[in-house]
DNA sequence: GGCGAACCGTAACGTACGGTACGGCTTGCC
DNA sequence: GGCAAGCCGTACCGTACGTTACGGTTCGCC
């Protein structure tokens, strides 16, 4: 088990010229994937390699640092489980679905995974462990409580939120992301997207949604 | 899309020798993963670089025999569809279930996904492909038919095979595969993969089963 | 036995790239 | 103005590794 601890927050001491290096590198990742080169990114962000040496140390800890970058601003907006009927519990699983389709199909997650993959194994970073929390375990956490308000609400039944949120989390994403991280084209238009956001949120309220009050479940 | 044409079956025309090398570099890149040298592989295999390099061109032609010669070993019996009931139709998918849940969590899989996802998007050979012909791809093609046989049988109600095997896909391998190849450790014991075969055979059948003589779903 | 093909082991070559050093420029401070 | 710090650009160094070359051995075949 990963889980580290996410709470902190390493993106802070970082200076706008640092950010800007940091933006050009991860704009170069998503060209190049791991095979970038240092002087790519010096060259890419005008600047010179001993400042690259100097901020970052080497290069795992530039990609490191431009992992935890971008991981740093996608933090998303919380949902609160304030009035809770099945309508915004609806819209919430939705949104949520949807949000996390855009995610694992944009260019900078793909290349993100990819790399972090790569590199996990070879025990010398914890890419893995970077994208994994704010990631998959990001999402969970900030799912969980919309699950148990729901509960609450009498408008799901579930044992474990845990097991409830894995459910979900295979409902939406299914054969997407391997897919994707694999090279396999999947055009994902917003279009698609949210049809599959819809039916994911169905399926799961099939599965767990409370039997009052519903039309015949399935 | 990639659908390649996966009828076509390139492990033949090699030597035993061959297939010895191929075996020894396999086993290095579960251990190595993507950075094995071919002077490694060829200590390992007792053989000369020359003879790699006669045999497979180059590194990534050593890498793409490798991925094809595993991908070669892992054809599975296939589930024929005839006297279809309830039980030997939840029999089936849970035996599909639980050998994708192992598949999924071998080394050897974990190995070939991680080098084949860090090769895709730097077009230079098709490991991605191969990997995905050979799995999700093969897993579907021979899922389908029971699908298809269960419906016929007035077991199963859906519209369209793929749509339902991509949430019997979800429902099996929800965040499995992405954190271990993030390189979270998730012991995945015998028993806890019969239990999430079972679990998601359930709520497959609670999803697209037929609405005729079954327990109350769910 | 002689011969050629295939192959092993190892040495050698070339290069790409991570990492370092250094000269010059700008900026802020005294 | 003088000076120091920070940084850019570039040249440089060392090494790891992909690729090639080659001498020596085995083996099938005539």
């Amino acid at each position: 088990m990963l889980h580290i601890v996410p709470e902190i927050d390493t993106s802070q001491a970082l200076t706008e010229r640092q950010k800007a290096v940091l933006d050009a590198a991860l704009r170069l990742l998503v060209e190049e994937g791991d095979q970038l080169t240092m002087t790519a990114v010096a060259r890419r962000a005008s600047c010179s390699k001993e400042t690259l040496y100097k901020w970052f140390g080497d290069r795992d800890g530039l990609l490191t640092a431009t992992v935890q970058w971008q991981a740093s601003k996608v933090r998303v907006a919380q949902v609160d489980g304030k009035g809770l009927d099945l309508a915004s519990l609806t819209a919430s699983l939705e949104r949520f679905a949807s949000d996390w389709l855009q995610v694992i199909s944009s260019d900078t997650s793909i290349a993100l995974n990819r790399v972090a993959v790569g590199h996990a194994g070879s025990g010398k970073d914890d890419l893995g462990a970077v994208v994994l929390e704010n990631g998959r375990f990001a999402l969970a956490k900030r799912l969980k409580p919309v699950l148990e308000a729901g509960r609450r609400a009498g408008l799901l039944e579930f044992a474990d939120a845990e097991t409830a949120f894995r459910t979900f989390f295979g409902l939406v994403a299914r054969d997407v992301q391997i897919r994707l991280l694999l090279g396999d084209r999947l055009e994902l238009t917003e279009a698609a997207i949210g049809g599959d956001a819809a039916r994911a949120t169905q399926q799961f309220l099939a599965l767990f949604g409370a039997k009052t009050g519903r039309k015949a479940d399935s």
